[in-house]
DNA sequence: GAGATATGAATGAACG
DNA sequence: CGTTCATTCATATCTC
């Protein structure tokens, strides 16, 4: 009998994290890149990569069409939601890797417990030395849960966009100062994973640049 | 957490039936059909349809390398059947669908008691219009129970064939006089759902066709 | 209501 | 790339 690669949850958020940046069909030189990156939470090979790859570009096509032709049957079918009594039952975009834009405000609850739990694998994974990887590991502390989600900080070299994983949605940032109005919106702040909250001028523009490597969270101060 | 699909008796016996007539992948747009038949009895999506012929073929299979290896091992076990004590359980093809060809004559008990019962979901379905279907519901009575199971007429359309259930086994007979014994062996006899026997010549032959869209039942004669 | 089973759903791996 | 198969996961159902 066969046994077949079955990913950790980190080498599926890195995954998902480069389909969702646009990579959605790494040349066989980024697959290599791509499977050094994974090797780090377990035994992968370039042809897992690959065909993780061809299934997600595969599937995520189907579930577009058929959302697509459920749409054209019926508009008033809410887009992307499972139905349970009532109409269609459409498999929608992957669960995973649920696209609602970092906008999302209230109903985000941010019990950010620090430190592996649960379903995360832990891994003493140690610093990428970045010598010829498109991606390399920055964080030196271990992936660690958010909201019952593996959270995980990569960074993208060559570039100065930082990408860090909220709640299981990957996101990018620019260094330097952000306006926090204008990238989400009102009523949200940042707080960092020790869980300290970042300083914002009266513009609402964070006085110091998000530092490479950390991450961060989204809270919505509604309430206060 | 997401609730999942459960199809309803009247689904299960028509997927079963679509199955057992030998369309065991349906193609894409067969699988549309399908699933319209199908919301005439519950909300059910393409996706659905999709996976059970998914899950149905290769099960299936499995059963049956299960059944060939079971033989291997032990030639002496009884094709067919559960072994209770000794090894392995190993289900063999699914009861609702057994093969077992209609000639199976004693043993069987056809107390048909009409109208809905137990676990028989009650609906009021109209009939189809029978416009770009391949299947269309054609019988204007409810679904009813058989020996405790649930008996329901399809009709494929564009055939000369009609498809029946009887105990839950799908039966499919040519239009016209039928030679009872050749078919069915000595012994029995068929029953019109109404309870009323039907009529053979001394060579065993129905006088008159079964008629389109009804059912019967077999039952043996052996005790007169 | 805990374990066993049946089965819908998902997905890695492959084929054509 | 679309499609199919094999395997696994998750949950509904059943039984005691």
């Amino acid at each position: 009998v066969r046994t077949r690669w079955t990913p950790k949850p980190e080498q599926i958020l890195i995954l998902e994290s480069i389909f969702n940046s646009g990579m959605v069909n790494p040349p066989k030189e980024d697959t290599v890149r791509i499977r050094k990156l994974l090797e780090k939470f377990g035994a992968v090979g370039d042809a897992n990569v690959f065909y993780w790859f061809q299934n997600r570009r595969s599937r995520s096509r189907r579930r577009q069409r058929q959302l697509q032709a459920s749409l054209m049957a019926d508009p008033r079918a809410a887009p992307g939601v499972t139905q349970q009594a009532g109409g269609r039952v459409v498999p929608h975009e992957r669960p995973t890797s649920s696209s609602s834009s970092s906008t999302s405000s209230n109903n985000s609850t941010f019990p950010c417990s620090s430190s592996a739990s649960s379903s995360a694998s832990s891994y003493n994974f140690v610093m990428d030395d970045g010598s010829d990887d498109l991606f390399s590991m920055i964080s030196s502390q271990t992936p660690f849960m958010c909201s019952s989600h593996l959270v995980l900080i990569i960074e993208c070299v060559d570039s100065g966009i930082i990408t860090v994983f909220i709640d299981g949605v990957p996101s990018e940032v620019p260094r330097g100062p952000i306006d926090m109005r204008a990238m989400f919106g009102r009523n949200v702040m940042l707080v960092h994973s020790s869980g300290e909250l970042l300083p914002v001028n009266e513009h609402g523009v964070l006085v110091q640049s998000l530092q490479m490597g950390e991450s961060y969270f989204l809270v919505s101060n509604s309430t206060t």
